[in-house]
DNA sequence: AGTGAGCGG
């Protein structure tokens, strides 16, 4: 079961997916710090991404390609008010990038999507729902590319 | 543009 994670739905037996949400992945990562003798630097190297704080916006990853921004909303609205809802696409081909963004109106609803969401299945696929960080400002001004995180004002 | 981690224009 080491390898559950991105693979098809399909694939994956039931059992191992009832209790198995995102938590598996971060547990994966803080945790490693317990086993810093299999990797010496990991303790105060790695910062292991902190979680973003409660938002109305949350960032869901794992989506099946074929996913629609439609489809990521109906999905979503069983379990509370969605303001917007958004498969991020290539530009370009318009292919998904497999994953999107969720804002409910509300902190309790958005606190509901993920309890309803997270680890659960959307086209065959598990997916994850997380609080998004503060999106990044846009700027149409100029050409230039965006400044690196933690760097913006 | 090989199914796969990711935080959008």
């Amino acid at each position: 079961m080491a390898m559950a994670m991105r693979l098809p739905a399909i694939a994956i037996a039931a059992t191992e997916m009832a209790s198995a949400p995102v938590g598996l992945r971060r547990l994966f990562c803080s945790n490693a710090s317990k086993f810093s003798f299999l990797s010496p630097q990991a303790n105060a190297e790695t910062p292991a991404r902190p979680q973003a704080e409660p938002s109305t916006n949350l960032f869901v990853s794992g989506l099946s390609k074929r996913t629609t921004s439609e489809g990521l909303r109906t999905a979503f609205a069983q379990f509370g008010e969605v303001a917007d809802a958004k498969v991020v696409t290539d530009r370009v081909s318009g292919y998904s990038k497999g994953f999107g963004f969720v804002r409910y109106t509300t902190l309790e609803d958005s606190a509901k999507g993920i309890a309803g969401m997270d680890g659960k299945f959307l086209d065959g696929w598990v997916i994850f729902a997380e609080y998004a960080r503060p999106r990044e400002p846009y700027r149409p001004q100029n050409n230039m590319p965006p400044p690196p995180y933690g760097n913006r004002y």
